[in-house]
DNA sequence: GCTCCAATGTTATATCATTACATTATTTGC
DNA sequence: GCAAATAATGTAATGATATAACATTGGAGC
C-alpha cells in the first residue's frame, strides 16, 4: 500500500545488511557490520530499523529477539498475518502466511470483539536438513 | 504429563505472584514484588521462571518480554499449541487454543520436514471493552 | 553421618532498547 | 531563492532484560 517508500541512506545500509545475511541479525550485530560505514550507535540501527518495520520491509522475530529482512517479494505494509519457522540449529528462518490460520485467528477475534492490531506467529524448533543431521548423530551416538 | 511438580518455595512464591496478578509481569516487576520474601537478584526469579516454564505452569509472552501464570486448568507440560491475545490498552491477556490454528502449522511443518518445539503466537491490539472505549473517545473528539 | 545433586544466594556482566538533547538535511510555502 | 517547518541524524547516557560464574545450602538416599 505504502507506495514506494524511499529510504535513507542508513535505512538502505540496514536493510542491505539483513538481506545479505542469511540468518536474523540483532540490532547490534546489525551496527557492528555498519562501523565502516560510520554507525557509531545503536540508535542509528533502531530507528533505521523502526521505519523499515513500518513499511514491512522488514520484520522482528520476538522469540529471537533479531530482526529479519522480508522474503515477500510482492506487498510491503500490508496487513496480512505472516508466519514464521525458525531452525534452532541453524538459524534458518522460513517465513510463510496460511490464509486458513488468518480466518482462525480472525474467526477468534470477531467472536471476542478483539480488534488485532500486529501478530506474532513463530515456530521454532529444527529444519528438515537439521533434523535428518540430527537424527544420523544419535544413531551414531547410540552405536548403531 | 509431569505428573504434580512439587514446587519449591521460590517458585512458588514467583507463581503466586504472577496467579495474583491480573496484567503480564516482567521478571524485575516480579523480583520487586518478591522482595519481602527475601528476593535480592534477577536469578532467583528467572530460575523459578525456568521451572515454571517447563512444566506450562507459566508462558512468557515474547511480544511483551513478560510473563503469565497459565490460565488452563487442564493438562499442563502438554505439548498444546497455545495462543494470546494481548490488549495493548488495559493489559488484559486472553489464553486459548484452536485445533484448526495447530492443524494448519502441522500441515506447513510437516510438508516442509520441520520439527516444531516451541510455538510463540501472540495478536496485539484493542479488546472488545477498550476498543467501545475508544470508539466512544473518537466520536467525542470528532465533536459527534 | 556421608554423598550426591538440586536449589539457592550473590556478584558481576552481557545483551537489548530507549530517553534526551543537539545538530544537520530535506521539504514546503512563499 | 529563502526562511520556516519537518524529518533524519549524531551522540551520550541510561534503562530494561537476561545470563555467566562461582560459592553455599538443603534434602533424598544410603
Amino acid at each position: 500500500m505504502t507506495a514506494k517508500p524511499t529510504l535513507t541512506r542508513n535505512q538502505t545500509l540496514v536493510l542491505q545488511t539483513l538481506t545479505a545475511a542469511v540468518e536474523p541479525l540483532s540490532a547490534y550485530v546489525i551496527l557492528d557490520r555498519l562501523r565502516g560505514d560510520g554507525f557509531r550507535a545503536p540508535l542509528q540501527v533502531y530507528r533505521a530499523l523502526d521505519k523499515l518495520l513500518e513499511t514491512g520491509l522488514v520484520h522482528r522475530l520476538d522469540s529471537l529477539k533479531a530482526f529479519v529482512a522480508c522474503s515477500h517479494p510482492h506487498e510491503h505494509g500490508g496487513e496480512e498475518m505472516v508466519a514464521f519457522a525458525i531452525c534452532e540449529s541453524c538459524g534458518g528462518v522460513w517465513e510463510f502466511s496460511d490464509s486458513k490460520i488468518e480466518d482462525r485467528f480472525s474467526a477468534w477475534a470477531e467472536a471476542e470483539g478483539f480488534l488485532t492490531r500486529t501478530t506474532t506467529l513463530e515456530i521454532s524448533g529444527l529444519c528438515t536438513t537439521c533434523r535428518k543431521r540430527a537424527d544420523a548423530g544419535e544413531a551414531l551416538a547410540a552405536g548403531v
